[in-house]
DNA sequence: TTTATATATTGTATATTTGCGATATACATT
DNA sequence: AATGTATATCGCAAATATACAATATATAAA
């Protein structure tokens, strides 16, 4: 997502923003999966979550890079919360942030 | 949105792809703000709905090339349908495409 | 303390996006 | 027919995204 540097138009606000930011973290199918897998095993923090590890890169088949740099992008717009134990690094998926951008597309 | 050729991951599906795709329509300011614009102007069809002219390239401050382009990309992920009259191209919102982004992501 | 595991970061090649001027096309008006 | 207006497309340069191997870092296990 490039954003020009000058002035952007009066018509374009900031949840306009907001909302795109949030948009460009979905705008990749395993990102889309990656919080779908998430939001399901998500019944409560601490439980059985996700962390990158080989059994993830296997599921998804992609690099064990790849797939912490697409986490990396979920975090960044905040969808996705981090809690490090141990060795592990466990995502959680912040279920009022995308419920804040669905209700966003209220138009 | 740059996808892989080969397999991608049986966890990734169908949908995951058409919730990206949206989502990428909807990953920069300003297509989010013409979206909402859209929205507001666009209570039925034909009545007072955008184009692409000159008032609308002064209004978003952006050429009218790059505004061609994004809605070009709006137009093809199936968010904005057009109608062209005369010399004008309406464009209109798929508010229902959009319901079904939002449910996809009741999560 | 060596070794293995989990995750993040860096470097790199390639693809895609973005923004815009220039140009093309199509219809309207004169 | 010539000119003007609305949109779309092309070609370019710069920025960003994507994918991955290699490497770094931190902790666990042996």
């Amino acid at each position: 997502m490039r954003i020009r540097t000058e002035i952007t138009s009066d018509y374009i606000t900031e949840e306009d923003h907001r909302v795109a930011k949030v948009a460009n973290a979905l705008a990749h199918p395993l990102r889309v999966a990656l919080v779908r897998y998430l939001a399901e095993k998500n019944g409560g923090r601490g439980t059985d979550n996700i962390t990158c590890n080989k059994d993830l890169v296997e599921m998804f088949d992609y690099s064990q890079s790849t797939m912490s740099q697409h986490v990396k992008i979920l975090k960044e717009c905040g969808l996705f919360v981090t809690e490090t134990k141990d060795k592990f690094t466990f995502y959680y998926l912040d279920k009022d942030l995308l419920k804040l951008f669905k209700n966003s597309l209220n138009l």
